[in-house]
DNA sequence: ACAAAAAGTCACCGATCGTTTACATTTCGC
DNA sequence: GCGAAATGTAAACGATCGGTGACTTTTTGT
């Protein structure tokens, strides 16, 4: 799943958490929150905390990827030309 | 890039803005923020708002995928049987 | 239908967020 | 080596987080 919103982040905890027939109280406990986290992580919340999050899906076993969106406009040369040339006029290879 | 934790994060977001050519105070404007929260994430403040990450990702053009960490065990039938015979008991379908 | 479990709501509170403005330090081109 | 641009620090401040505990509503099992 794809996740570009706090709301879709929501979605994914909450899915995944019931995959693993845990209640808000027991993944909460798990994860070191409380249960009013849970609930409002699944409702969506926007302003909850980077870390609780990223612990809350370690726990769910899940891990984030990040990608870039662009479809497929891959093959663009994947070096950096202005870089080399930057590091070759100062002597750093 | 595989995201664990907040530091791994900042590590992904600098790198990109980087490979993007943008100064932290551009990359700021472009997401709403102060430049002073474009440093902290970058350092990897762990209690930084998910909302504004989520922008600041989509600022990069890049999007976050969540998987199961699991390796491979994939297989495991994909079907949850138990919430099929709740759901039948119930006559959803 | 009923009781129990799970999920959601509420108010209060200390801690910390992110903003702003100004200054300090590091990095870069030339 | 200079000067400018980029990056990092600091202090003050309003706003909001997340925790707790008690209560209400919804869902679930039988």
């Amino acid at each position: 799943m794809k996740i570009r919103t706090p709301a879709d982040l929501g979605a994914v905890i909450r899915d995944r958490r019931q995959q693993l027939k845990l209640d808000q109280a027991g993944f909460a406990e798990k994860i070191g929150v409380s249960r009013k986290w849970v609930i409002e992580i699944e409702r969506g919340h926007p302003r909850a905390e980077l870390g609780l999050v990223l612990r809350a899906l370690d726990a769910l076993d899940l891990v984030l990827d990040a990608g870039t969106g662009t479809a497929r406009p891959r093959k663009a040369s994947a070096v950096d030309i202005d870089a080399i040339v930057a590091k070759a006029k100062k002597g750093k290879t």
